[in-house]
DNA sequence: CAGCGGTTCATTTTT
DNA sequence: TGAACCGCTG
């Protein structure tokens, strides 16, 4: 009797081969995760493994959250000492481990895109560069692409030569990795290069992580790029025991450096290589699986394989034709509920996926309007909110104060008097000096040209940061993001304010203060550093709440690894997917579309039971309504597995924009009447309490304390993973901890800022 | 220095 | 359609 008894023989075969390079072709619903975490719980449980030799590496933070959890599953508590995470996480946590040998300071910040937008902003100021000129854009992917071909700005300046611009170019990515290097602070690619380059540096460092990690485990192989490769390859070279986890059928993300050729030549970077193939689809029905197979063989650049099932036939998949991208969301909305109904479907089992970001409105304006519950996947991430960032970045700013992109973001916000001249003026003195701008506070009567005015908002800033510098020392982490909060004048600007925006904002500001609760409640040494650089990591995807009962709304990209019963793809046209890029691109290299079918295969088997796909004949792009044309890849889906329907609006009233209903219920408010409030907030983050979120932790204390609903097998509400029992209560007063068991996982919660209700 | 209003420009996809 | 940026005014 093993554990492995529950997986068919291929899977046994991938989860028990455990001794050198082992290469999993896992196809869509094959089982993979399955495996993964078969093989893990097989290694420790029956092999004898202890669990720190094994490192696992996904590709969201959920992923691997969700792999621990079905790992904990099988072998309980072993789970915590392996390394799971995603490769990005994994690197920060090397970097901050091995700064010192690695001479580096570990109290970097990490740089998401707008800061790295801000420093090039910065960057084209010195070298007296105009944004008309050059796009930053442009500049930053070519930065990006340079670092993740592994080219530092020396060699790129060598190999700039002749081509025109390159060396405007070389001297833009010399400054801001100088830059960079002056505010202590890594962007995402940094993160991974770093890594491969100070291992290549230090081999003992290497050598001993070589030693350590047994057994490696990396999923997604088809979408690593080259420094994960290096790394992986770095890692490996120890033991050998890899295993690596992939579909090339599903490389979605060489438009960021992903290499189909890490997979494509795996058995020639490792001779010994076993391969295993997972054919079996357990996912769909047999018509969907049979659509993904014929979608998919259209493309050249591929391993080649076919899923099977052994499911029933099904449904024939929609096609569906719309007047506009308004009518498709409605057809959309009307038949999601229609199928709800009839086939005892939860909101949870559907979802909407679509090539871009911008689609959603128009199905959240319909879905608003029928009164249906939706979750946004992707778009804003939470952490990205302004008045969110703003807080994390004073936080910021306590570990690393040589951070002047953090800081001249915070240093006038909330408004406290000082304007872009005063930080300019204290720049150039900064410069001179070469000081950080806020080591330069210290020096305010040198700083020349400043008048009386600004020097005194400047101080009262110095001796703002100084203060929160010391309560950082002090207070634990919700306490002191509370303290951030108040003390920074933020809380009363946002007071101030009045309005439902400002509202919304305190509100979202409470549930970060939470978070940093869950966290210290989460983690055995909760430091700042450490939450920040998690939240740093994460993803929107990563945030979004399973419980919910709602309509799941993302994009195509967003999707890979999900499975949904219903599933609806919508813009089924040329030059959205594929993307006039992809088209336009595909003139010259026919292989270009292929990452766009690559796309639609993943949007395909992403459903079990039933399957739409929708196109308008005219959408509103850029703001006016334009012709379109369906997509070339409606037509790769063989005609005798759909069903092809044209919905017919019933009136041209569509030609003012935003059309009314057809049969109009006389009680529904047109749109006109409809307020035109935002959208509710992306996320879970809204439902949260005003008045609870903003109570102190002290008078919690008495609370929780007298409250007799919050012990051991009660049940609970929780704002934000529903409903939960209470397994385990640690601590007492504001500082008592729960372990609650939601659905599907295990909490552990303070109850000080929990907002947990009697269930 | 801050806030307003006008203009312009853009849409892939995300760790 | 919108966000984001610029320049003007109080």
């Amino acid at each position: 009797m093993s554990i492995l008894d529950a997986l068919n023989p291929p899977q046994r075969e991938a989860a028990q081969t455990i001794a050198g390079p082992l290469l999993v072709l896992a196809g869509a619903g094959s089982g993979k995760t399955r495996v993964l975490t078969y093989r893990i719980a097989h290694l420790i449980d029956e092999v004898g493994v202890p669990p720190w030799q094994i490192l696992a590496v996904t590709f969201t933070n959920k992923a691997a959250g969700e792999m621990r959890q079905r790992i904990a599953n099988l072998v309980g508590d072993a789970v915590d000492a392996i390394w799971v995470g995603t490769f990005h996480s994994i690197c920060a946590r090397l970097l901050r481990y091995e700064a010192e040998a690695f001479g580096m300071d570990a109290n970097f910040s990490i740089y998401d895109e707008s800061d790295r937008r801000s420093l090039l902003r910065r960057v084209f100021e010195q070298l007296n560069i105009s944004e008309q000129e050059l796009a930053p854009r442009a500049v930053i992917g070519q930065i990006s692409r340079a670092k993740n071909a592994m080219i530092d700005p020396y060699r790129f300046v060598q190999e700039s030569g002749n081509a025109p611009g390159k060396e405007q170019i070389a001297e833009i990515y010399t400054a801001y990795e100088a830059a960079l290097r002056q505010n202590n602070a890594l962007d995402f690619d940094d993160l991974l290069v770093e890594v491969v380059r100070q291992f290549q540096q230090h081999e003992e460092v290497l050598a001993k992580y070589q030693q350590r990690f047994h057994y490696l485990l990396i999923d997604e192989y088809q979408d690593t790029n080259r420094p994960q490769y290096l790394l992986t390859k770095q890692l490996a070279a120890g033991h050998r025991n890899i295993c690596c986890v992939g579909d090339d059928d599903q490389s979605i993300y060489q438009f960021r450096g992903a290499d189909l050729r890490n997979i494509l030549d795996f058995e020639r970077d490792y001779p010994d290589t076993a391969t295993v193939r997972l054919e079996q689809n357990y996912r769909s029905t047999a018509r969907i699986l049979e659509a993904a197979n014929a979608v998919i063989e259209n493309n050249r650049d591929r391993k080649g394989k076919n899923l099977w099932t052994e499911s029933a036939s099904g449904e024939l998949i929609g096609l569906i034709e719309c007047d506009t991208d308004r009518a498709e969301a409605r057809f959309v909305v009307e038949t999601l509920k229609r199928q709800a109904r009839e086939n005892n479907l939860s909101l949870r089992d559907i979802a909407l996926l679509y090539r871009t970001n911008a689609q959603s409105r128009t199905f959240e304006e319909e879905l608003q309007r029928a009164g249906i519950n939706y979750a946004i996947v992707g778009g804003i991430r939470f952490y990205d909110r302004k008045e969110i960032k703003d807080l994390l970045t004073y936080l910021r700013l306590l570990i690393n104060p040589a951070d002047d992109v953090g800081l001249r973001r915070i240093i006038n916000e909330p408004k406290r008097g000082i304007g872009d001249a005063s930080v300019q003026r204290l720049q150039v003195y900064a410069d001179q000096h070469s000081l950080s701008l806020f080591a330069a506070l210290d020096h305010l009567d040198e700083v020349p040209n400043l008048n009386a005015r600004a020097v005194k908002h400047l101080q009262a800033f110095r001796d703002l940061m100084h203060q929160l510098l010391a309560a950082h020392n002090e207070l634990d982490l919700p306490t002191l993001g509370e303290e951030v909060y108040e003390r920074s004048g933020y809380r009363q600007m946002l007071a101030d304010e009045r309005s439902p925006e400002a509202e919304t904002r305190e509100q979202n500001i409470g549930q970060l203060v939470a978070d940093m609760a869950e966290f210290a409640a989460d983690h055995d040494e909760p430091t700042l550093t450490t939450f920040l650089e998690e939240k740093s990591l994460m993803t929107s995807g990563d945030e979004a709440e399973e419980n919910a009962e709602a309509v799941t709304l993302m994009t195509l990209h967003s999707a890979k690894g999900l499975e949904f019963p219903l599933v609806f793809i919508g813009g089924m046209e040329e030059n959205l997917f594929p993307t006039s890029r992809a088209v336009d691109e595909a003139q010259e290299n026919p292989q270009a579309i292929e990452e766009e079918r690559r796309l639609f295969y993943v949007g395909i088997t992403r459903a079990q039971q039933l399957l739409y796909l929708t196109y308008a004949c005219q959408r509103y792009t850029y703001g006016s309504l334009r012709e379109t044309e369906i997509s070339r890849f409606a037509g790769e889906v063989p005609s005798e597995l759909v069903d092809m329907q044209r919905i017919e609006s019933a009136s041209a009233n569509h030609s003012r924009g935003r059309s009314t209903p057809r049969n109009r219920p006389a009680f529904a408010p047109s749109d006109s009447e409809i307020p035109k409030k935002k959208p509710p907030p992306q996320g879970v983050h809204y439902e949260m309490d005003a008045d609870i979120s903003t109570q102190q932790s002290n008078e919690f204390a008495d609370f929780v304390d007298q409250e007799d609903f919050l012990t051991v097998d009660r049940w609970v509400m929780h704002p934000q993973w529903g409903r939960g029992q209470i397994v385990k209560r640690e601590g007492s007063g504001s500082s008592t901890k729960l372990h609650i068991r939601f659905k599907s996982t295990v909490k552990k919660v303070m109850v000080a800022y929990a907002q947990l209700e009697p269930a």
